[in-house]
DNA sequence: TCGATATTTCGATAATTATCGAAATAAAGG
DNA sequence: CCTTTATTTCGATAATTATCGAAATATCGA
């Protein structure tokens, strides 16, 4: 894992809209779901949800199929769990950075 | 942990010179570095460099205390951990994120 | 108090990033 | 084909962020 691969995906999810499209796709699970859709739940004109989702995805934190005249988006988890992978052994002292939250945490 | 507090944290991060920077903090360990010798390592100006911790310190990534001239800046293990369980728990589908890399990769 | 050292704040500027309507591209179904 | 639907790309602009020298602030030791 580079620095700047980490760079990437960070700055990718330090945005608003970016961190709330994120987790919708994260909600949305495997399946992913439709830019139309995505843009319609957060409320984003189309055009801005699109600058965004290509941020992401050139991060590498989302991959996309189409779908007849759709475009599904879905969240990548491997690369996710492997940027986490990545920040905890390299910027928590390489200890367990305890004490962490409890898992029932949510990001409000 | 609320989404602005994350958002802080890894628009914190997400710059180089702010993520070489908390990263020599975790190897200075708990009792941190002046903020010269910072520089220094970093090859960065002074001012620039202290732009930078302010934007780390504002998202609570690390602390800061004087000794003499000095101003010695360590990292908060704490909060990292924190902001890294919140993201392990919202944006990895509640999964474990698996496959994950093997625990001896460093950040190049 | 004075001079030297350590660091931050200020201010101007450059560079990057975000927003969003309009136009372009792609696919489906008459 | 042509129209409708879905989405992206373009282009202009606004907003935010980064850079760094010079000036200001704080501390130490003589």
């Amino acid at each position: 894992m580079q620095a700047d691969h980490v760079i990437r995906a960070l700055g990718a999810l330090a945005q608003e809209h970016r961190l709330a499209a994120y987790r919708l796709l994260v909600q949305a699970g495997p399946d992913g779901m439709a830019a139309g859709a995505m843009a319609r739940a957060l409320d984003l004109p189309a055009s801005s949800l699109s600058f965004h989702l290509t941020q992401l995805s050139h991060a590498g934190l989302i991959g996309q199929r189409r779908a007849g005249r759709s475009i599904i988006y879905s969240a990548d988890f491997a690369a996710m769990g492997g940027v986490l992978a990545c920040l905890t052994e390299n910027c928590c002292g390489g200890a367990e950075c305890l004490p962490c939250p409890a898992p029932t945490a949510i990001l409000a």
